[in-house]
DNA sequence: AGCACGCCGACT
DNA sequence: GTCGGCGTGCTC
């Protein structure tokens, strides 16, 4: 038992002979060969220049070890292995030191470190899995993001399943023929930007994606022209679904063995065998989620990216990249093809267009008006002249909207995210706090925001409860479910459903029946599209002092429509929102590329993200004092703050970079002009290291692109 | 971050 | 003469 290190290092590198003495006499004086110190090394670049798996910014360099001659075969760049490393060093011996894994990066002939090279302990696995083109990938996105490449590795190359990597992975395929270009022909420069891509070229693109069900027919052929070229593709979306829905299509255009599905839902196994497949070159494609921005696709001729908006393309773990940002970085390192697409538009792909590296791909008016439902507004004003809103409850158009839609087929209803926004009720008879114009929920849109009307947006200043006289308020969230069976007794002979986080509905059949969904969740209609919707969600977006609350409300708006039916088929949308506000023209007139350039000039002229790059620093007081003294910022950087962080709101989940409770932290946000983003994130970066070296007090955590900046 | 080295005071 | 406090600095 206490030689299992030892046995299965010799077991796995074949016998030679002076490991088997070193091994017998280990075994005689009861104490293992803690390394293979005296082992012969390989005669052929005996040197080894390794990855330590150490998220660590001041250890974000490599080490050399010596490769012993029985590892000379396996320990080849790119595979992982394990070594000794964090003890001290006396005399050239290394003693103790704890075993680590770590990934061989480069064999060289020598090393330029002065002492004693410490031998690789084992090599855990021959799959090179750090590849020379991802590690260039992962090298970039740490320097993006100020982060430590051991940290992107982690993201990137996912853990070992030994058993998976037993499997050999089927021969590639021969290409697919090249598909038509299908729904493609309806844009203007669509069928352009296949033959690029047919041509083995990198067009880039910002794409508008008409309203209706068309969307993942026409990713899926943009990825099949790419393969169909001799070249591979990568498509990332939001979530599990929607990677579903271009798996389907996918399959459908050039049936199986082309590309792999790379979501949570396989499991760990399944996963890492579909990756190594890709590495293996046995598949070129893959449709995923995040992770899949890494996925080592060989000769990759196009990246994909579908509504980059949704929040859960910014990965939560450190550095915490955007898959858009990564597939922007992925493209130009690796001469790809750039696909932006989605029904919203990101203020970030505006600028890509903005700055020329993309060029729009968006249908023209009169296709966007055929394709688009009708949507129609219910402000303030047309709530306050409303006579039936008091006793319907709706603003009658809504309310009519509805009722008409029902008749004809299935018709959404999204309602806020439970806990946005709680609603309010009476303290005392817990009777609903309700606007005296519309009878629409009341509700803080924020902290210290005055009390507003849900629907309508009336401010309701000095309330009283109308049943008992009460003034004083409790909060009680009501979701999805509350609204339906709210909604539901308004039409009883209807069936509802609800789809939300915890119970999502992939699809709804082409009956009608109220579908009442949270953002993100919407079921995907069979017929052609719901016969009308009704959006409440927006108001409480557009009440946030957030600088992307309008974008956000929009692109929610755009994804619940979007699978409306077109106005000439009777589709029709009512937002309970503000007609003047932008977003809500912008969803009138169908134009999110429009929105997006407006708020672009708009970040601009106020020098926010993205035209400038921001990077948070937060932490303790001193610390964040302490790094932006050492940081030697670029001469044009200018830091803001830092000011105290707001204490998260008690009973709200602790999450990542929140202070711990009790303390008081500060943040200071630090802007730089376009161009200077590199040199910000390295001053940034460098700071810490040195920072985390000499242990000066308290570290500060830095964020690039930090999302929640109010 | 660990972890070992090492330079100083109380004990056998 | 030796054990062990934790201050300091390195990790191939």
């Amino acid at each position: 038992m206490s030689e299992i290190g030892p046995r299965r290092e010799q077991s796995h590198q074949g016998p030679a002979g002076e490991q088997l003495a070193l091994l017998r006499d280990a075994a005689r004086k009861r104490t293992p060969p803690r390394t293979w110190r005296d082992a012969p090394l390989a005669e052929r670049l005996p040197v080894a220049r390794v990855l330590v798996d150490k998220g660590l910014v001041h250890l974000d360099r490599y080490f050399d070890y010596a490769v012993p001659a029985a590892m000379d075969e396996e320990a080849r760049p790119g595979v992982r292995v394990r070594v000794r490393f964090g003890a001290g060093q006396r005399d050239g011996r290394r003693e103790g030191g704890r075993l680590i894994n770590g990934f061989v990066v480069e064999r060289r002939a020598e090393s330029d470190f002065p002492g004693v090279l410490a031998p690789l302990a084992q090599v855990l696995s021959t799959e090179p899995v750090l590849t020379p083109e991802l590690l260039r990938l992962c090298r970039s996105v740490a320097d993006r993001y100020a982060g430590a490449l051991a940290d992107v590795v982690t993201l990137a190359v996912p853990p070992r399943m030994a058993r998976a990597e037993r499997q050999p992975s089927p021969p590639p395929a021969a290409p697919p023929p090249p598909p038509a270009p299908g729904g493609w022909t309806r844009y203007p420069q669509g069928p352009a930007f296949l033959q690029a891509l047919a041509a083995g070229e990198a067009p880039r693109a910002v794409w508008t994606a008409l309203p209706g069900p068309h969307w993942p027919d026409e990713l899926a052929r943009a990825l099949a022209t790419t393969l169909a070229a001799g070249r591979g593709a990568l498509a990332v979306l939001p979530d599990g679904r929607a990677a579903a829905r271009l798996d389907t299509a996918l399959t459908a255009l050039v049936g199986e063995g082309h590309h792999v599905l790379l979501t949570a839902d396989a499991g760990p196994e399944v996963r890492y065998r579909r990756w190594l497949a890709l590495n293996r070159g046995s598949v070129r494609c893959v449709v995923g989620t995040r992770a899949a921005m890494f996925a080592p696709v060989r000769d990759l001729g196009l990246v994909a990216v579908w509504d980059d908006g949704d929040s859960s393309h910014h990965e939560d773990r450190a550095p915490q990249p955007h898959a858009r940002e990564v597939l922007v970085l992925r493209a130009v390192q690796e001469g790809a093809a750039a696909l932006v697409g989605g029904h919203a538009q990101t203020v970030e792909a505006a600028q890509l267009v903005e700055t020329g590296w993309a060029r729009p791909l968006a249908a023209d008016r009169p296709a966007v008006r055929a394709a688009a439902p009708l949507v129609r507004t219910v402000g303030d004003e047309d709530s306050a002249r409303d006579p039936a809103a008091r006793s319907a409850r709706l603003p009658s158009l809504a309310w009519e909207t509805l009722r008409d839609g029902l008749e004809r087929g299935p018709v959404l209803v999204q309602v806020p995210r439970r806990g946005y926004a709680p609603r309010l009720a009476c303290a005392r008879c817990r009777a609903p706090a309700r606007c005296a114009r519309c009878q629409g929920p009341l509700a803080a849109a924020g902290p210290d925001r005055p009390l507003s009307c849900g629907w309508c947006g009336t401010e309701a200043p000095g309330w009283a409860c109308a049943e008992c006289g009460e003034s004083r308020l409790r909060a009680v969230v009501i979701g999805a479910r509350r609204t339906a069976e709210e909604l539901g007794r308004s039409f009883p002979a209807v069936p509802v459903r609800t789809s939300g986080r915890d119970h999502v509905l992939d699809t709804v059949p082409d009956r009608p029946a109220l579908v009442v969904s949270t953002p993100g969740a919407e079921p995907v209609p069979e017929g052609p599209g719901y016969a009308a919707a009704l959006l409440l969600d927006g108001w409480v977006l557009l009440g946030r002092p957030d600088l992307r609350a309008g974008e956000e409300a929009l692109r929610h708006w755009l994804n619940a429509a979007a699978l409306v039916r077109p106005h000439a088929d009777g589709g029709t949308v009512v937002v309970l929102a503000e007609a003047t506000l932008r977003p809500v023209q912008a969803l009138v007139r169908w134009d999110p590329a429009g929105n997006a350039r407006r708020e672009l000039a708009d970040r601009a002229f106020l020098g926010f993200p993205p035209v400038s790059r921001m990077a948070a620093v937060s932490g303790p007081p001193e610390a964040v004092e302490g790094l932006l003294d050492t940081a030697r910022l670029p001469a044009e950087a200018e830091v803001l703050g830092p000011v105290p962080m707001p204490v998260p709101e008690p009973g709200r989940p602790r999450r990542v970079g929140d202070p711990p409770p009790g303390e008081q932290w500060q943040r200071a946000l630090v802007r730089v002009p376009p161009g200077s983003g590199a040199a910000l994130a390295a001053a940034l970066k460098t700071a810490q290291a040195a920072r985390l070296a000499r242990r000066e007090g308290a570290p500060a955590r830095v964020r690039i692109d930090p999302a929640d900046i109010g």
